[in-house]
Formats: structure tokens, sequence, C-alpha cells
DNA sequence: AACCCATGCAACCGCACACTA
DNA sequence: ATAGTGTGCGGTTGCATGGGT
């Protein structure tokens, strides 16, 4: 359309991380006025954010009832058991997963799991041969659905946590192992921003960059109006 | 101590769908 | 019936960090 004349309001696009001043004016402003209606959100509220970004920062960070980090051995199970009769899925699956998001399953997925069955794969690839090659590059062939991957040459069963780690090899349970460990889980944010882009006035001694929905939410009472 | 590499995660992008005027 | 707008989703990218050499 009229790239051009756009310019001027393009450039006030804000992207990358956002701030914790983003965040506060994020919350204070869904706090009063509720979620919805991005576009129109992120203007009222001053955002230099696009509706999409204002939305997404919401549902996979600044929710109260996101939970973030920890994965659990079940949560791991859940999540295989539903990629393996959904595929990507991953919006579907996270409702199965209170307060995970699509983004955290489909970053887990893809950096812990999927790692897990590449190996898996090179080790049933290298034990049965080369007779089913044609199954497990194409499994490893991100164009394959997931469920053919999964039914023709992992075949992972269900509700089988000691199935599970087999599955990820006999050095890999200290993934699981390591869930298990850390299970108790509290649900604390941890801010990724840029503390240098703080407001003097927040806390930063005792827990670091470590601030818990709580302080959150309070200090968005205090800000708030 | 410095550099390089691998990993994990937050955020962006493009597309498709739903809704409304 | 159709065009415009908003929303949701999945894929991808870029950056920060930690570990290894």
């Amino acid at each position: 359309m009229d790239k051009k004349s756009g310019n001027s309001q393009d450039a006030e696009v804000r992207k990358g991380p956002w701030t914790m001043e983003e965040d506060l004016i994020l919350i204070n402003y869904i706090a009063n006025h509720g979620e919805g209606v991005w576009n129109s959100l992120a203007r009222s509220a001053g955002l230099k954010r696009t509706g999409k970004s204002c939305r997404l920062r919401w549902l996979n960070y600044l929710r109260p009832d996101v939970r973030r980090g920890n994965i659990t051995p079940e949560e791991q199970l859940l999540i295989m058991e539903l990629h393996a009769k959904w595929g990507n899925r991953w919006s579907k699956i996270a409702k199965h997963l209170p307060g995970r998001t699509d983004n955290e399953i489909k970053n887990y997925w893809r950096t812990r799991i999927q790692k897990h069955i590449k190996q898996a794969e090179t080790f049933s690839a290298g034990a049965q041969c080369s007779d089913n090659n044609d199954q497990i590059s194409g499994s490893a062939d991100h164009h394959h659905h997931p469920v053919e991957t999964y039914s023709s040459s992992l075949s992972y069963p269900e509700n089988d946590h000691a199935s599970t780690s087999q599955m990820f090899g006999s050095t890999d349970h200290h993934l699981l192992l390591h869930h298990q460990a850390v299970e108790s889980y509290s649900p604390v944010l941890s801010y990724p921003g840029n503390l240098e882009t703080f407001p003097a006035t927040f806390p930063t001694e005792s827990t670091d960059n470590i601030w818990s929905m709580e302080d959150l939410w309070s200090m968005h009472l205090v800000n708030g109006d």
C-alpha cells in the first residue's frame, strides 16, 4: 500500500526485547481495561508496539497464570503424547498443559525432545541398518507428518515413564531425573530484559533479576491508577 | 584470558482464518 | 458476496549465555 507515507509511523514501532517499563505499561493497561483488540490496545496504552507484539508478550510472558520453565516429566510425557497425536498443533497441545504457552512448548520440543528423537533415530538406524532408511530419513525430514514419524520408526508408548526414558536412551536419564529434582516448581518470573533500562526504584539486590509475578503485580498496583 | 561453538529462549514474520460492515 | 481488519498459529531468526578449547 502506501508504505512510504507510513514510514514515519513505522519508524515509531519498537521491535526487539521488551523493557520492564513497557511490561508495566502493558500490565497496567490490561489490569484496568482488560485484554483484546490488541491494535487499539497498543495505541491506547501508548506503547510503540504492534498489537501482535503486545498480545504475544502478554500471552507468553506477562499473564499472571503463565508458568515458565521446569517442564515436569508428566508434562514432558503429555507433550510427547499429544504431539504424536496432533503433530505441531502447539496451541492445541498447550491447552492441555495449564499455564504453558504454545511458544514455550514449541521451543521445548525443538530444543529438547527433537534432539533426543534424532539421537534415538540415529541409534535405531544404526541398529536396523539401511533397510529402513526411507523411513528414518523421512522422519528426520521436517516435511513429513510427525504422526507418521512416531508410528513408523519410534512408536514410543503411552503412559509409561520408564519406556519414555528408554526411548531417550540410557544416557539421557538425567533429563528426566533433572526434572524430577526440580519438580518443586515455584512460579517466578525471570526478567530477561536489559536491567540497565529498569527504573532505579525497582529492587535488584537480593533476588537479582528474578521477579515474581506478585512483584510485578504489586508494582502495577503501586504505579497503577 | 580469550575465543569459539552450541544451546535455549524471546520475539518477529508470514499466512490463514474469523468476523464485521 | 466481498473487502477490510483483527486474531491466532506455526515457522524461523537473532541474541544472550554457558561450556569447552
